[in-house]
DNA sequence: TAGATTGTTAATCGATTAACAATC
DNA sequence: TAGATTGTTAATCGATTAACAATC
């Protein structure tokens, strides 16, 4: 066991698949259940029982040989592998149709998520609240960011505004990007993009359908 | 050349990466522009050039040796192939923060969809329009689904409501459903789901942020 | 004990990447 | 011709799947 003895880097997929097991442990450990089994969660979650048994077992959730895995302490390895077990500061820029339903959504608040302020450039939603959310000028980025110490950004501007923000958010020091415009984002390395692209769920859905 | 030579299958990475090329080419058509190497679209796209080389070979994109493909004709590939020449009738249920924002999304247009009505149980929603859209109550699904010849559904209700809902679609005879609640839904073989679940791309963000 | 499960290693499969020939 | 590109086949890599031992 030197220093060394990193557990190999867990795969995109593996981290994926993680919310979607935290969601059904957090409901049956409201019902005072302890171990889950792959087996059922495979159940649960359709995904393969030895898919399962193998992602628990890369972020390090506690088992119970022959009885599962330990439902408390399962939840507690996955929030602890993604960062969720303390809530990360986050901003969003851009209050159309799809930034104010993302102020809406109170879940992220289960997923490690806090947004406490967002921006805009239109005057007649600067000022106001959206969802409980102040809404600041555009202008004000960099000094809302200091002040408040936010660390993640979440995009939702129109895709022409998306880089020029992006290289603002740069400036700031922001080192992690929730990008939901479908635009690829340019950015120096050290800074995280994670890009939502509608479109490719869609393609999914369309290429699947034609296929039958 | 049998009538069995079809296209060996193409994998779910490469449909999700077609809509990413089709923006490109769909802004250097508008140029005027009548060929685009694979090395310039992995420029503009950050995807390697040999995967994408690959991809538009794979839904039969034509190209020139030593030149290039063309872009009117790779669009027309990639169109075709997903279905997108021609518009899917398409229905939203669930008319809350996130079915708004997509019913006022008009890029789907682009992409073989077009939402004709939306669906949702509040009395204060129904017999209005969102963004032009007609809303339902949900009672009347089956009787507006086979008036307008609907093919595609987009959920967007709550994960409690959404397996409720996805029963009575099956029911009306819906081949394809879009699925945007948190919840694995169950459905006989026959019906494509498309899972979209944002908790996944945020985890892959939040774990990224933490391995640096 | 029997049987269901985790733990662990090996085999398989398929996507990506590399290599190089063919082309204009 | 030289050089950039597509076309095509082979090599690599890594995720998934299978197999079976260990455990309680």
């Amino acid at each position: 066991m030197s220093l060394f003895s990193r557990k190999k880097s867990i795969s995109v997929q593996t981290i994926r698949r993680l919310p979607q097991y935290l969601r059904v442990l957090y409901d049956w450990h409201g019902y005072g259940r302890e171990l889950a089994s792959s087996t059922e969660l495979a159940e649960e979650t359709q995904v393969p029982a030895i898919v399962i048994k193998k992602d628990l077992q890369a972020v390090g959730a506690p088992s119970k040989m022959r009885a599962g895995f330990k439902i408390r302490g399962t939840i507690t390895a996955i929030e602890n592998f993604l960062g969720w077990d303390n809530l990360n500061k986050a901003f969003l820029v851009g209050t159309g149709h799809l930034g104010a339903a993302l102020l809406g959504f109170s879940g992220f608040k289960n997923h490690g998520l806090e947004i406490v302020a967002a921006f805009d450039t239109h005057p007649e939603r600067v000022g106001h609240e959206i969802h409980g959310v102040q809404v600041y000028h555009t202008a004000q980025l960099k000094s809302v960011i200091e002040e408040k110490k936010l660390k993640i950004a979440v995009l939702t501007v129109p895709g022409a505004a998306a880089q020029g923000i992006t290289d603002t958010l740069v400036a700031c020091g922001i080192k992690a990007i929730w990008n939901f415009a479908p635009v690829k984002l340019a950015v120096p390395k050290g800074v995280a993009v994670q890009q939502e692209d509608i479109a490719s769920g869609l393609a999914e859905l369309c290429a699947r359908l034609k296929a039958r």
